[in-house]
DNA sequence: CGTAACGTTGAACTGTCTCAAGATCCGTGG
DNA sequence: CCACGGATCTTGAGACAGTTCAACGTTACG
């Protein structure tokens, strides 16, 4: 907060190369997420702007970033580490909306509070945003506000296709499909490989695809003896067919 | 699209007052859906802006908008009617993922095209713009961009809610929720009724709800003879007992 | 009227959940 | 080093909710 003075009202000079070099070596400007995170709209003059105004956070493996019904004061992006997202109802069924990676946003809000609770799944870095200076930031810099327009165009898109998963795939299908996208996301992040690394456990893949951990469990079984899969231990997830698995995934 | 000419080019002009009179009184400055609408955002000026690019166009019940995998060009404003979104799977298990009413807006795009089918109901009245021209729209008017923002983050949590009902409510509580979010629309635009009309059959009702049509229609049933239904006709639904309704619902 | 689309109801079936037990892995402490 | 307890995962048996299949009722419309 201290050493932000100097971007109190900066933006004329800041525009033309006055910037603290501090700043220029900041840990935003060497962030590994920064080309897939939001600030891959950004400018280093931009990034800079953006380190004045952020925080850095960690979190412990089951940690809360914050509950459903907190006012919803900041937004924030992963940098490190896995977030789930959830909802309750009041009888303790859970709902797992999403899984959270490095260069992810969250802080699509409706009205003043959180409808959902953000958790860590494991150890997780955060950078955090009162909403209030994000905001601002968004007026600076229309690049941002697009890019956060596309980011939330494609998580609804994303939203859509688990309720497909939801309403209509079979749990056999619903693994499937899980463990596509989720060996698709750590490709993305990681480079393409065979072995699928499961940060969750099976209640939360349970949680995410509205079934029991019991037939989570079976299906993993099924998919083993099915030799679509080889389970080296219960987290780590060998695909041995994956045009099968792909069948499965999307039927036809 | 022939007395859009005057508009080709026309920013300056516009930005100062020269507007065209014929667009004044367009059908866009007197739209129903304007205050409810992504327009809500513009003054007068920027809806004759508008107006210079959109197409307006009508659908009859069961026809399509585009269907999923089509080149997505168009966004659309609803200003009467209803439109269901759906996708399929190859073997035609179906789930509707949302309906929208006037003022709600189709279009947010992932890629290149279509990831869900767009289908009226009932008669309905679009607004069409171009893909191209709507993007520069978004430039010229920051506004836009923000009200498009929100609005998105509204259907984002409302997907949310909406895995939540497919992966965790029972068929009963799914089809109480499902009441009392229709009648909640409903109110919105209507006022408040006892009285909710259904313009949608209990096909569309079961593939949103993940649910069979016999599942749905028992149901129904259930809730009649439980006294926190009445059911004057298979598409009208009264709704005498809301704190029961509300019970299952279960927001929380 | 006759037909087609839509909705309701019934009976049987099946897949998923529930409940219970056993297996495996882990960190902790004896 | 092994013993122990807790958490997690797997497996099995039975129950039950929701689907499937089939029949019937209702409404709209040519």
């Amino acid at each position: 907060m201290k050493n932000n003075k100097a971007l109190d009202n900066p933006t004329a000079k800041r525009r033309h190369g006055g910037i603290d070099p501090r700043l220029l070596a900041g840990p935003c400007m060497a962030c590994n997420t920064r080309n897939m995170a939001i600030c891959i709209a950004l400018s280093d003059e931009e990034v800079a702007a953006l380190e004045a105004i952020v925080t850095h956070q960690t979190f412990t493996p089951g940690q809360s970033v914050f509950f459903e019904g907190d006012p919803a004061d900041h937004v924030y992006n992963i940098t490190g580490g896995m977030l789930r997202l959830s909802k309750l109802l009041s009888d303790g069924r859970r709902q797992i909306t999403g899984f959270l990676l490095p260069g992810d946003f969250l802080g699509f809000i409706r009205g003043d509070n959180y409808s959902f609770a953000a958790e860590a799944v494991t150890q997780a870095n955060l950078c955090r945003f009162s909403l209030g200076d994000f905001m601002d930031l968004l007026d600076r810099f229309p690049k941002l506000e697009k890019r956060l327009l596309e980011r939330a165009s494609n998580e609804l898109a994303e939203a859509q296709d688990q309720m497909l998963l939801l309403g209509r795939k079979s749990p056999k299908e619903k693994l499937a499909s899980f463990l596509v996208r989720m060996a698709e996301r750590q490709a993305r992040a990681l480079g393409p490989s065979k072995e699928l690394r499961l940060a969750m456990g099976r209640n939360d893949i349970a949680d995410y695809l509205g079934l029991t951990i019991e037939t989570v469990s079976r299906c993993f079984t099924q998919l083993r003896k099915d030799k679509i899969l080889a389970l080296p231990e219960s987290n780590i997830v060998i695909v041995k067919d994956g045009t099968r698995l792909r069948a499965l995934h999307q039927p036809g």
